[in-house]
DNA sequence: CAGTCCCCCGGAAGCGCTTCCAACGCCGCG
DNA sequence: CGCGGCGTTGGAAGCGCTTCCGGGGGACTG
C-alpha cells in the first residue's frame, strides 16, 4: 500500500537477513565450496589450517546452513515424529516434555502426529515414508506391527517405544507387572483381600507381557493365598469416566471389594467419584490405589505407584539420538525398564469391619 | 538379503514408496513438471482437464512434495512451529489436539516447541530466522514482543496466539473478564462477599488485558456493592501446587473468606487440599469455583467457568490455514473470542454463618 | 635422485521443486 | 480468411549444499 512495492531484485542485498550461502564462506576463506563443505562438516582430509580459515570465515559472516539444501542434498532431516494417542492426556504430555528436552538439545526437531487408533496409525505409516519427512519415529504407548515396523527399517528411519515396550525395537517404559505388584501388594499388606481391578481397556497400548498390571494383581492374591475371583475385574477406557463407570460396576456386586486398584490415576480418580456420590468414605470404607503420581494424585492424596514420565520420555530422546548418530541398532533392541515405586498417600488404609 | 537387490532402475514403480517424484507424477499423467507443479499448487493458467489429470496422477502414486525441494525452491514449508510453555499441562495438551487436527487436515506438519520462559522465546525467535523451517508459528497462551512479531512478519511467517490474545496479531481465546465474572458472579449470587482470589502468576500469559480474569473480581465486587479487598488476592503459579500454598495463606487471614475464586482448575484443585487438610468442608465451610473445565474437575465435583479449549485450537489452526492461503492477513487482526459457560457441581454454596 | 603414495583440494553433478520465458495452437475479431 | 492475442504448456535455470571423481603437490621410500 505504501511505497513497499515489490523491489524485484535491486535492494535484495539490503534486507534483513539475506542469506549468507556457503559459497560466501568458501570466497571469503578461499576454498572451494566442496572443501568449505566438508571443513565444515567435520570431515576428514581437510587441513586444519584450511579448516579453521573456513570455521572463521563462517563465523565471521554469520554463517547458518540452510537446512533445506542440506537434506535435499542427502543429510538427515533434523526431524523426528512423535505418535501420541492423546497429547492432552498428562502422561502423554509428559513423555512430549521430556522428549522435546532431549531432541531440542541435539537440534532436532519434534514434529507431532495425533494417532487415535489402529486405522490412523496405519494411515501415518502408510504416508509417511512417501514423504519421509524424518529420520526417527518415536512411538508413545502404542503398538507397531512388525510390517510396519519392518517397512521404517528398510526406509532407515529408526523407531523407539516409550511408555511401554515391545520386543522388535528400542524402548523405555516401566515393569508394569512389578508395578502391578507394588500396589496389589500394598492392599494385600493392609490386610485388604477383596482387591477390585479397574484395567485399562487395551486400546494399542504396548507392553512387554500383554497385560502387565493385571497379571500382577493375579500373582499377588495368589501370593497371598487368595484365588483371585475375575468378578472383582471390570475394563474400562483409561480415563476418569473410565473409573468412574467401573467402580460402580464394582458397586453393583454382591460383595463388593474393600480395595481398588486402578491401572492409572485418573481411573483411580473417577472411582473416587463414584465412592463419594455412592456415600462411601475413602479409605475408611473402601482404600483406593492407582499408578502414575499424576500431579492430581498429589492434590487428591490419592496412593499411587509412582512412575518418572518424562524421564521415559527423555530416555527415548537419547536412544533416538544414539541409534541415529551411532550407526545401526544393537542386535538386541534394549528394553529400558525406568523404576517406579510406592507412594502413600490418604486413600489406603487397613479394612474396616467386613460386612 | 533375499533377491532383492539394487535394481538401479527397472522395478523402480514397484518398489513399495521408494520416492516418487514430481517428474513420475508429471510422466504419469503425460505433462511436463512445470505443469505439474502449477496444476497441483492450484495455479492458474492450468487447463482443468489438466489439472485433474495430475491431481489423479498425484493420488494414484501416492505422491507427496519433499519439503526440503519445495521449501528451497522457494515454497512454502508445509510446516508449522507451535509455541507450549507446558506440553503436559490438560490445557495445552488439549491446544495441541484441536490444532493438529485442524493443521494435519490442511496436510501441514506441526513441529512443536517447548518454550518454558522469556529467555527461552528469545532463543526461539533469535534462531528461526536462519532455520526458517516454518510457515507459520502458533504461540499459546504466550506474548510475543511486537518487535519479534514484526521479524517473522518480514521473513513472511505468519503468527497466530492462541489461549489468549494480543493486539498486533490473529489470536482465539476467551473472554477472561467475561469468564471471570461469571465465576465470580455466581459466588455473589450465593450470597458470598469476602471472596478471595488465587491469581494465576502472569509467566508471559497472552490477554487482552493484561488481567481480566483478577480485573472481572474486583468489577463484581464492586458491582455487588463491596470493597474488593486486595488481602483476599494472592499471586501464584497456574498449578496445584499454586493453589495449595495460595489458599494456605488465604486462610491465614484474620478474615478468611468464604469462597474462593481460582484462576483455573488446578489451582482450585490444590486449593482443595488444603482446605481438607485444614479440616474445612467444601463448600459447606468455603465454596471453591474455578475455571477451565479440567477433566478432573468433572471427577471432583469442582464447580467451575468451562471454556472450549480443543475448539481454541482448532480456531487457531483455521487462522493460520485462513492467512497462509489466503495472501497477507486483513488490516485489523482478527481476534475471537469463544464462549465460556458456568458449570454448576458441587464446590459452590451459599456461605454458612460467619465466625 | 626418481618413483609412488597419500593428502588436499577444486570441478561438477545432482537432490526435487518452482518459476521465468518462450513457444505453441486455438479462438475471435476485423 | 488472416492476424493478433490469450490461455496453456514445455524448457531450463537455478535454490544451497553434499559428494564422487580426479588432479596436483609434497613427503617418503628404494
Amino acid at each position: 500500500m505504501t511505497g513497499d512495492t515489490t523491489d524485484p531484485q535491486g535492494t535484495a542485498a539490503l534486507r534483513p537477513s539475506s542469506r549468507v550461502t556457503l559459497d560466501d564462506v568458501a570466497r571469503h576463506a578461499g576454498v572451494s565450496s566442496a572443501t568449505a563443505s566438508r571443513a565444515l562438516g567435520d570431515h576428514p582430509h581437510v587441513a586444519e589450517a584450511t579448516r579453521r580459515r573456513v570455521r572463521e570465515a563462517a563465523a565471521l559472516l554469520d554463517y547458518v546452513a540452510s537446512p533445506e539444501a542440506t537434506r535435499l542434498a542427502g543429510g538427515p532431516t533434523g526431524r523426528v515424529a512423535v505418535l501420541v494417542p492423546h497429547p492432552s492426556r498428562w502422561f502423554f504430555g509428559e513423555l512430549i516434555e521430556g522428549l522435546e528436552a532431549e531432541l531440542r538439545a541435539a537440534e532436532l526437531d519434534l514434529v507431532l502426529f495425533r494417532v487415535g487408533g489402529p486405522e490412523e496409525r496405519h494411515a501415518f505409516f502408510a504416508r509417511l515414508p512417501a514423504r519421509r519427512g524424518v529420520d526417527a519415529v518415536v512411538v508413545l504407548a502404542f503398538a507397531v506391527d512388525e510390517v510396519e515396523h519392518a517397512r521404517l527399517a528398510s526406509l532407515g528411519v529408526v523407531v523407539v517405544a516409550a511408555g511401554g515396550r515391545v520386543a522388535s525395537y528400542p524402548s523405555v517404559g516401566i515393569d508394569d507387572h512389578r508395578a502391578g505388584r507394588q500396589a496389589v501388594d500394598h492392599l494385600l499388606h493392609l490386610g485388604h483381600r477383596r482387591i477390585g481391578m479397574l484395567a485399562g481397556g487395551d486400546e494399542q497400548r504396548l507392553s512387554p507381557d500383554p497385560d502387565g498390571r493385571a497379571s500382577a494383581w493375579r500373582a499377588a492374591l495368589r501370593d497371598a493365598a487368595t484365588e483371585p475371583d475375575d468378578d472383582l475385574v471390570v475394563t474400562v477406557p483409561w480415563d476418569g469416566e473410565g473409573g468412574a463407570e467401573g467402580m460402580s460396576r464394582l458397586l453393583g456386586l454382591r460383595a463388593p471389594p474393600t480395595a481398588v486398584f486402578a491401572h492409572c490415576d485418573e481411573m483411580a480418580l473417577g472411582a473416587m467419584r463414584t465412592l463419594r456420590r455412592a456415600g462411601l468414605r475413602v479409605p475408611e470404607d473402601i482404600s483406593v490405589i492407582g499408578i502414575d503420581d499424576h500431579p492430581l494424585a498429589a492434590l487428591t492424596d490419592l496412593t499411587t505407584v509412582a512412575q518418572p514420565v518424562r524421564e521415559q520420555g527423555r530416555r527415548a530422546g537419547a536412544m533416538v539420538l544414539d541409534t541415529l548418530r551411532g550407526g545401526p541398532p544393537p542386535r538386541v533392541p534394549p528394553a529400558e525398564m525406568l523404576p517406579t515405586r510406592l507412594v502413600l498417600r490418604g486413600t489406603t488404609s487397613p479394612p474396616g469391619v467386613p460386612r
